[in-house]
DNA sequence: GTCTATAGCTGGATAGAC
DNA sequence: GTCTATCCAGCTATAGAC
């Protein structure tokens, strides 16, 4: 309902919006257009079908995902500062929006080509395999524990970004509200730092 | 299509199967019945709505998510075993049903209720509060480093679960088939309880 | 119990006035 | 560019024959 926005904006900000809280097949166009305050029929004149709209949305939360990690990725720092500041940027970006990767990863699954199509669109885009042979090259130095990088960057990348995946799941069984919820992820930045460099001591 | 089930079991299987894979939104009634090989009509005399037959289907997943990781916090023995154990079942249990996460997780996020329900009906259902004392039990004795025990349960089913939340993900940009990534999850196993008991080392 | 046919509605998309 | 009215496909659900 920005009444300062050009309609255009208007519109994408909604569909973010619904989408994500929805997913595609979940979501209506009334919703959106709801959401931004216009008719149903403003969406098909900018944006000519709910996919294009879609495809459009669904791009933007890839990139805005990846690109905040490929440069950390390629920044030059000593390893256990890299590893925090992988963390501390995961937890912030997902505590600004939580509904992010599940929605990513649903509709992933649901539409894989899709995914794929804007992954080679953008030239070697998850620069991870220089981080892999870092890790290789630190347990060789012995500066950590030896452990298969494909693990370790699994074991960091979950349990950065599943609590945010399983956050109602979570609440639900812990009973805690969204206010407790970001101070346990607030608290989580420091204690997943201490957790990983304790398991990669020699 | 199993010829030699009745047909409620046929239906539900079907239902499983399509649910699993589109979400409740994503399902057409026609899919369940191509799958069950029967007439759309049919669903609707056993089961009368989708949105029954979806309730259904959707409280089968939480229990037989939750009932086996039950059983394994309730069990009596050694710390270490005990995560041995968590881990190794859930492993398996994912891997037979890699998708099972990901849906449940979806659909608790669109209707929270229905999952609370479910919850509140089974009595006492997530045991998690015994384990979380064991946690600082441990600590206390000094067998393990001290550590706020929710955010090692974080750990712990993060570690476990997202890869499987995450494998269309993985696998399209690590360019890895679905025996590889079965390799890489038999190995996980092992690897999860060495990288878990390494970070609890006092 | 099982099927065909169809009612009834929802929601994406378009026509056309302004 | 924006709105109202409307079309039409696709879907859930039911009626009714067998």
């Amino acid at each position: 309902m920005n009444a300062e926005k050009n309609t255009e904006e208007q519109i994408i900000e909604a569909a973010k919006k619904i989408f994500t809280k929805k997913g595609l097949a979940g979501a209506r166009m009334q919703d959106i257009a709801d959401e931004a305050g216009i008719n149903k029929a403003m969406l098909h004149y900018y944006y000519r079908s709910k996919d294009k709209l879609f495809e459009i949305v669904f791009n933007e939360a890839i990139n805005k995902v990846m690109t905040n990690l490929n440069t950390i990725l390629a920044a030059k720092m000593p390893f256990p500062e890299k590893i925090k500041a992988i963390i501390e940027n995961y937890i912030t970006a997902l505590t600004a929006n939580p509904q992010l990767p599940l929605f990513v990863l649903h509709e992933i699954t649901q539409n894989p080509e899709m995914f794929i199509r804007e992954l080679k669109a953008r030239v070697g885009f998850p620069n991870v395999a220089a981080f892999m042979r870092e890790i290789v090259e630190e347990g060789e130095k012995g500066t950590i524990r030896k452990i298969s990088p494909v693990q370790l960057v699994m074991n960091i990348l979950s349990m950065s970004v599943f609590p945010f995946v399983a956050k109602p799941l979570f609440q639900a069984v812990a009973e805690i509200d969204d206010v407790q919820f970001r101070m346990i992820m607030e608290d989580r930045k420091r204690v997943l730092v201490e957790f990983i460099l304790a398991a990669l001591r020699p």
